[in-house]
DNA sequence: GCCGTTTTCGGCCCGACTGTTTTCAGTCG
């Protein structure tokens, strides 16, 4: 069990079982709260010149919790917190004091001694923690704003250690900072990378090319693209490059790396490198950089050294590997990790001991159970939906438009389900070898209840159920309101459960541990939206799903043709969830899945 | 701060680039 996988030490206690431990708490997981706390200490002691292990070990904390697929508060209720990775007795008693007070004292008193303004500062690149503290110490500058000020007064390069070329470098990094925009979405970054890559790989001086970094590990959203090639004209390639109809500005351009800013805003950065070196620079470029470190950690302790150039023997530093990813794992003895799971989550572990999961595939998808056509919001008719998921190989579609009481999304009155119905019976006698299953997004509504009645839902292949109100209520209610649903045996499955919009709104004030624990306790399924804005649950859910025996449904909540897409973003997140074909119902062909969907427990 | 098939103390990933320096510190990925 991958719990094991990760907290298990031979010499320190297993965990109890999670699956059994009912969570009686309220509100969202103090993960992120807390990983928030021990990266900001982290940023402060920075500046304040700590011991730098130290501060990287509250970095790898940060790290760790932020994608810990288990809520902390049950951990430490079980007395787990030791057999976390990073937590020591300091750490564990911090996060003790925090979950038991809501506050943590050294944190309060450790903000005291610099002001907030001044950590900011680190967030402008060519300013890192001395400078930040030279600037606040000598100049006073302790925001942005005032940095600003003091480079145009030309007040920074008589600081020792600075120079003329440091303003306009910081300068520059203020620009940078201004312009700056949130991170894009995978959604969004993906295509864009994949027309690049398609446009490079057209040149016959093109050898091997690839795109690396979080795109490449399919994060929900990315700073920049960078793409590596191989090639004997590297020239041709970042000409080639440079001049693509979709760059809007050029900021380097050289032999070996390149860098644009697209129509769009994104950072794309291009990199040649030796064939000999390809799998070494792509490992590195990928990162992520916590998997990296892990990785070189396992190659000291062989004799080993790897850089971005090959895995060498640090006796006589000769290569033997880096030609390709695979050969860089194999000498660590070690079978290829996807790219989706290098975030130090405890899979270096699981592939040491064999255990990586079998990732589910784009290709094991037979149908989409969350699409709306005309008859609510969306653009298309049902034949035309069925016949286009058809021709992307699917064996099965539901039709889920909205309910009544969604009137802006032309909600289906019970009149007009039934007709609903009957159109789909009809359309499925002409259709061969696919079938489309009848099924509704019933809208949760405020006080819990669904927005039909049973007798209509029971005659669906497919119930799906969803708040689209009431996203403020708090905790309790909210939470509340989608158990009450889950309760009902004829809802299959929650969808969007935690309602995210990524960059605009939060998730709502969901108990997600409760949630899933009624999903076991029920057997409902929980819905990986591929929507690019949505991606919910997100891949720290899916594992946490994974973890308790719940089952999901990755759908497009399709809108359009083009929405159909969306399905291989929502397969990326369920591999990144550590997710295999069997953890997802619509991997089944039609007959197991319509069993399936009629035996909730 | 954490951590242990060399260790409960003394380690803790790796390299490039830049600018200000005459040999290196700071920043970044």
């Amino acid at each position: 069990m991958i719990v094991d996988a990760i907290y298990k030490r031979k010499e320190k206690k297993v965990i109890g079982n999670f699956l059994l431990y009912n969570n009686g708490g309220v509100g969202e997981l103090k993960n992120l709260e807390l990983s928030r706390i021990f990266e900001q200490i982290a940023r402060i002691l920075k500046i304040k010149g700590e011991n730098p292990f130290k501060i990287r070990a509250y970095e790898k904390i940060a790290l760790v919790l932020e994608n810990l697929p288990i809520d902390i508060e049950t951990i430490y209720r079980q007395g787990g917190l030791n057999d976390i990775p990073g937590v020591g007795a300091g750490i564990a008693k911090k996060i003790e004091e925090f979950l038991a007070t809501g506050k943590l004292e050294y944190y309060e008193k450790l903000k005291e001694t610099i002001p907030s303004g001044v950590i900011e500062l680190l967030d402008i690149s060519e300013v890192g923690p001395k400078t930040a503290k030279l600037l606040y110490e000598q100049l006073d500058v302790d925001n942005i704003e005032k940095l600003e000020k003091a480079v145009r007064q030309h007040q920074i390069k008589d600081l020792p250690g600075m120079g003329e070329k440091t303003e306009t470098n910081i300068l520059r990094g203020i620009e940078l900072y201004k312009r700056r925009k949130e991170r894009v979405l995978l959604g969004i970054a993906l295509p864009l990378a994949e027309e690049i890559v398609g446009s490079l790989n057209q040149l016959k001086e093109t050898s091997k090319i690839s795109f690396a970094g979080s795109l490449r590990r399919k994060k929900e959203t990315i700073g920049d693209i960078d793409i590596l090639v191989t090639s004997q004209k590297p020239e041709k390639i970042m000409k080639t490059f440079t001049s693509l109809p979709q760059v809007r500005e050029i900021l380097a351009e050289g032999p070996t790396k390149s860098s644009v800013i697209t129509k769009d805003d994104i950072h794309v950065d291009v990199r040649v490198v030796e064939p000999i070196s390809f799998g070494a620079a792509l490992q590195y470029f990928t990162g992520s950089k916590a998997h990296n470190i892990k990785l070189r950690e396992l190659a000291v302790r062989r004799g080993l050294k790897i850089n971005e150039y090959g895995v060498f023997d640090v006796k006589n530093n000769r290569r033997v590997a880096g030609e390709s990813e695979e050969e860089i794992y194999q000498i660590l003895n070690l079978p290829f990790i996807p790219p989706e799971l290098r975030e130090d989550r405890g899979e270096i572990k699981a592939a040491q001991e064999n255990k990586l999961p079998q990732l589910i595939e784009y290709s094991q998808i037979k149908g989409d159970l969350h699409l709306h056509s005309k008859w609510s919001d969306g653009a298309r008719t049902i034949r035309q939906m069925a016949e286009e998921a058809k021709k992307m190989g699917y064996k099965y579609i539901a039709i889920t438009d909205h309910s009544q009481s969604l009137k802006f999304a032309g909600g289906l009155t019970e009149e007009r389900l039934r007709e609903q119905i009957e159109e789909i019976r009809k359309l499925n006698q002409e259709l061969d070898d696919f079938t489309v299953l009848t099924g509704i997004e019933v809208d949760i509504k405020s006080d819990g209840s669904l927005d039909y009645p049973d007798e209509i839902l029971s005659r669906l292949d497919v119930v799906i159920a969803a708040i689209h109100s009431g996203f403020k209520q708090e905790s309790k209610i909210i939470t509340g309101r989608i158990v009450k649903a889950m309760q009902n045996k004829l809802v299959n499955i929650i969808a969007h459960p935690t309602g995210r919009l990524i960059g605009y709104r939060e998730s709502y004030q969901v108990d997600i541990d409760k949630i899933m624990d009624m999903a076991t306790k029920t057997g409902t399924i929980l819905e990986i939206n591929a929507y690019p804005e949505r991606l919910d649950l997100n891949d720290v859910y899916c594992r946490m799903a994974k973890e308790k025996g719940v089952q999901l449904a990755i759908e497009t909540d399709a809108h359009s043709i083009d929405g159909l897409e969306f399905m291989s973003l929502g397969v990326d997140v369920a591999r990144r969830g550590w997710l295999e074909e069997k953890d997802i119902i619509n991997t089944l062909p039609l007959d197991k899945l319509l069993k399936r969907l009629k035996n909730k427990l």
